[in-house]
DNA sequence: TTGACATGCAGGAAAATACCTGCCTATAAA
DNA sequence: TTTATAGGCAGGTATTTTCCTGCATGTCAA
């Protein structure tokens, strides 16, 4: 997996909105995702383009539509890679802090 | 929370980076930190303006240094919010996915 | 107080990003 | 076969981002 383009991909607010509509009811084609969109079906292919390249969405092809899925899995790989490993840091973090302000005051 | 800034503040391998040292020894000096940054230390003090801004990241001033803590709330928010969510997605995606595809040779 | 050191602040250049318009291709339906 | 519809592709522009240089401020130690 790419993290970098995972993040990037999540850095823009309009794919996260892409993500949500996705997330309501999977399997949408461009058209559709573009009725709810504000921007052009151009951009609104870009933003996809994006998203795919990420990993996070898949699509097929029917006909003359594509149908947009969501891929979840590189998302729990994310958290699994850097959330965990932050929780981890949480449970020292107040220990820290109390440290380095007590070396203050000596 | 804003979600944008946090993950706008994730979308930068450099500030990723800055996150990972953290994590590793936390409450460095922004001179610590620049040590194993390659860029310059004004570039450093924006990224870690950033992660401030988001939240991400807490200050505190000790003399002439200061220092820097991670705080991990905010992405834990981050994977509640969202994470979670795709979670359940992934349940109906592959039943979504095969309902397409039939639909298509119907 | 003076010199050294840690950090802050103010632009400015270069690259990346997000949008757009205009036009082309492919499929479905009449 | 013609027409309408869904989407693809090629630029071009305005904004944002990233990184830099240069200089100012504040703190410690001699």
């Amino acid at each position: 997996m790419d993290d970098d383009k995972v993040f990037k991909a999540l850095a823009d607010p309009g794919r996260r909105a892409l993500l949500d509509r996705l997330c309501a009811r999977n399997g949408q084609t461009l058209g559709q995702l573009c009725e709810t969109m504000d921007m052009t079906r151009q951009s609104v292919t870009q933003h996809l383009g994006l998203l795919e390249q990420a990993n996070l969405v898949s699509t097929v092809r029917r006909g003359r539509e594509k149908l947009h899925f969501i891929n979840p899995v590189p998302l729990y790989e994310v958290y699994a890679r850097w959330i965990g490993k932050f929780e981890e840091a949480r449970l020292g973090l107040l220990h820290d802090l109390k440290q380095e302000l007590e070396r203050k005051d000596n």
